[in-house]
DNA sequence: CTGTTAGCGCTTTCAA
DNA sequence: TTGAAAGCGCTAACAG
């Protein structure tokens, strides 16, 4: 695929990036000035004329700051890491797009990383201002010891007791508008299958759907409340663990929308017709839900359309925190307070005549 | 969410990362030789108890290297950056979850964007050895004029005619592999949602479905080769306009799986089921496939299963070429060469009586 | 308003 | 085998 012994080859294949010196001498000042009239340095300082040469000079040159000589001197380094635990599932992916938005937007440039924590943290700490962490975060040994980081660190929809603060939505109230909304119209008898418990997100899902049964002073029946991962596997497992019992709910609040799409696999298999049989509410609000067979109402978050494309508020305002907490300040867990609310598709339906 | 005034804070939460000089001062040496013994630099020259000496020294102080010195130095950063149209599309994502991967292996932190490369060059050019392109490049102003860009570029999944190689998978072989086994399966009427067009990805997929029908003699018609964009509505829109047509093809080649979930949307809008009235063969061998009614009969190109996730093999071969280039070589085009295979599933018949 | 200067933390000759 | 020293390209005092 390559060319076997090449080793003397100069590195770069065109010419050699221009420095700042080789600004400063085509417009005719020192290197000072034109890092100061480059910068927009606060104290300026420089005649508006002689500004205009050295911005025509480096416009020139095509001229690019080299950002680890600025990181050197300054100690920062205008990027913002995020480690998710993956990139294919759409809620992670959202939060980085809506993160890397908001991120140019103030200047900095977000390094997306996938993994644990622990794992991520010595490549990526040293090459950023602070970081956010969406992977999970409470199982035993993929945090980090608190005082190996030096960075600002925010957890993006999860928050722990401990020394990070966190930033979530409010996940409870969506587990309990979604059960309210099943209760509403007239299910009784309702399980859930739930993401993985080792994440904030999921029990706080979870924790909603209960409060909202026992309000309504329904049955939580544990048989019903199945764990399994946040993909289209895990929502088929777990909902045929719950499917196949006698007697089984007539609505099922799913974790997520890909696993979700397991659970229409699984009751399939059973011969358990959606919404006719069976009412379905999810999450995530994303494109495939209105697509896909049925169409799956949803809860959303605050995941709205901002601009052309879908970007996850979340990851916006996790950067917009970040930021705030580069420039030193020491924010508590915050929820981010906007209501959720009730996609209405066709994954729903009242519960069959007789239960 | 953050208060409001706090300016003079220091902004590292804990204690000051340790610098080389420290690790140096405790074991006791030079820091030149703490550095030649960190590395394992190729002239080690450190005697084996000198040498355990500055690792414990740099283990018992958490000492981690500073990325921009070393850069500032070296002129090189242990980077390699991946741009992407965006996260949410199961392609994009698992090319650059293979390539995370592989740079790891390799000892380099892969940095994500997303957007078309000519916005993200002048941020992300100066802070890595290389840049792996899979965004799409073809329209015009996408792409950064060659002078300016001071490191190599590999395209990814696409090639073109200018001074940059691309690495691809056989879409083509791909395009035609899912066409003769439509053409097997007895079919004649054939359409096809094609990508958009100005992606290389889909004019090869393309162009190997019509040599497909053309060596078979069948007819290519253009009406039943409609573009449409890589999501759900882009195949629900061009299925669409195919299949509202007299007569109508009895299978279709879609582009991608999500384009494929459109397409199933309008199949069950015009009231044509699949496979009985029409069958589906698509690219992308994702787990949702397997998991949506009915189950889609896929071309998977080589992404295979490499480890506990599907991972990339695209995005790992883009990394390694990138790390030889980075070393110098110069790289022509190359195909990856795995041949395609059919995934068989439940979206695919013999065409109706009849036709 | 402009120029001089002293490093940021690390790597890499080169001399000891 | 080790140490001394010269920068990498840029920023930020400070002096002119």
């Amino acid at each position: 695929m390559t060319s076997p012994k090449q080793k003397g080859t100069k590195r770069n294949p065109s010419s050699p990036r221009p420095r700042l010196q080789d600004v400063a001498d085509l417009a005719g000042v020192d290197i000072s000035v034109a890092s100061r009239a480059l910068r927009n340095a606060p104290e300026l300082n420089v005649r508006a004329d002689t500004r205009q040469r050295i911005e025509e000079a480096a416009i020139a040159l095509g001229y690019i700051a080299n950002p680890a000589a600025a990181s050197l001197k300054t100690a920062r380094t205008s990027s913002i890491g995020i480690i998710l635990p993956n990139l294919v599932n759409p809620g992670g992916a959202l939060i980085a797009e809506g993160a890397s938005a908001q991120a140019a937007a103030g200047g900095y440039l977000l390094l997306v990383t996938t993994g644990t924590p622990r794992e991520c943290l010595a490549l990526l700490e040293p090459r950023v201002d602070g970081i956010l962490v969406a992977s999970a975060t409470s199982e035993r040994g993929v945090m980090p010891d608190p005082n190996s980081v030096h960075v600002p660190l925010l957890l993006v929809n999860r928050h722990e007791p401990g020394p990070f603060p966190g930033i979530v939505v409010d996940d409870e109230a969506g587990g309990r508008l979604a059960t309210e909304y099943l209760i509403s119209l007239g299910h009784v008898d309702i399980g859930h299958v739930a993401g993985p418990q080792q994440t904030d997100t999921s029990r706080r899902r979870r924790a909603g759907f209960v409060a909202a049964l026992k309000e309504k002073m329904l049955p939580v029946r544990p048989a019903w409340i199945v764990e399994g991962s946040y993909d289209e596997a895990g929502g088929y497992h777990a909902a045929g663990a719950i499917l196949e019992q006698q007697p089984r709910p007539t609505a099922l609040l799913v974790s997520n929308l890909l696993a979700t799409v397991g659970v229409l696999a699984a009751a399939r298999r059973l011969g358990i017709e959606v919404p006719r049989d069976l009412s379905l509410i999810t999450f995530d609000d994303v494109s495939l839900a209105k697509y896909i067979d049925p169409p799956i109402t949803t809860v959303r978050l605050p995941l709205p359309d901002l601009g052309r494309r879908a970007v996850s508020d979340l990851g916006r305002r996790a950067v917009s925190t970040m930021i705030n907490m580069i420039g030193g300040a020491q924010p508590k867990d915050a929820m981010i307070a906007t209501a959720p609310e009730v996609v209405l598709r066709q994954s729903c339906a009242p519960p069959p005549r007789g239960q």
